[in-house]
DNA sequence: GTTTGTGCAAAGCATTTGCAGCTGG
DNA sequence: CCAGCTGCAAATGCTTTGCACAAAC
């Protein structure tokens, strides 16, 4: 919960920082992404957001969620089927794993890869500016 | 010349195989796939087979395409920005650098990392049913 | 002749945007 | 106060679909 709240309050920061204002609908929205485990959609983060502050509109999730990606406070993923997904950006860079069946995501990191990646590009001339990386997986038995 | 007809006789072949009648318009659409040789989207499919036969739509542009799609003869890429992009589907498995500038598309392929993706999802308990994996990237100077 | 494919226009879906009113600083 | 938000509904962009006609086999 203090972690929870510490994270809620950097994001406030984040948004005062960038001189944005700090509105109802937008602390729900934080809260609701700092406390997410998962990776929800918008739709979902709606639904969360208005359990906190039931004034809060889509369209306003989907423009705060756009703030906070250019702030860098949240990442936007858009994996295979469905909508864009949302995560708050946290220290260590990585990748993810599927769940096929259950639509789960779990992260993963692997410098190795992260190398051969740059490695590559290189032998191409080019330089890597992002990535996406995504393993589409299915429980072994 | 003769290979791009061994191409296009191969995915009518295909079509024929699959008990999917073989009209003109499926015929100009394999046809410029067969010829095309960066990652066309569904619009520039069209209308470059809108060339070949006036009468096809775009609604069946993306009718084949999804044929094609589900018989393995093409693939869709959904990359970042504007909609999915194909290539008709070759021998070796490949990903993708896309400059982010130009929008080009190279190919390109490694089984080192294949074979790391493979070990990360066999620790974790997963088998990899397919994964994505596109480099956006910058020429370098 | 059936059965399957086609064009057209309308519908779907996720996301964005214009606008008149609300509200934070 | 007044710029910056907000909800609402309408618009967007890509893709799919319902339907009546056309054309494979």
């Amino acid at each position: 919960m203090g972690d929870e709240s510490d994270r809620t309050g950097k994001m406030t920061a984040a948004l005062r920082k960038a001189g944005i204002r700090v509105t109802r609908q937008r602390i729900a929205l934080l809260a609701v992404l700092a406390e997410a485990v998962d990776h929800p959609d918008a739709v979902e983060l709606h639904e969360r957001a208005k359990r906190l502050e039931p004034t809060v509109s889509l369209a306003t999730v989907y423009r705060t969620l756009s703030v906070l990606e250019e702030e860098g406070v949240v990442h936007r993923h858009s994996f295979q089927g469905g909508g864009a997904r949302f995560e708050t950006t946290h220290e260590d860079h990585h990748d993810h794993i599927l769940d096929i069946d259950t639509g789960e995501v779990i992260e993963f990191q692997s410098n190795k890869i992260e190398q051969l990646q740059e490695e590559i590009a290189r032998e191409l001339g080019y330089d890597v500016v992002h990535h996406r990386l995504e393993l589409y997986c299915r429980k072994k038995l």
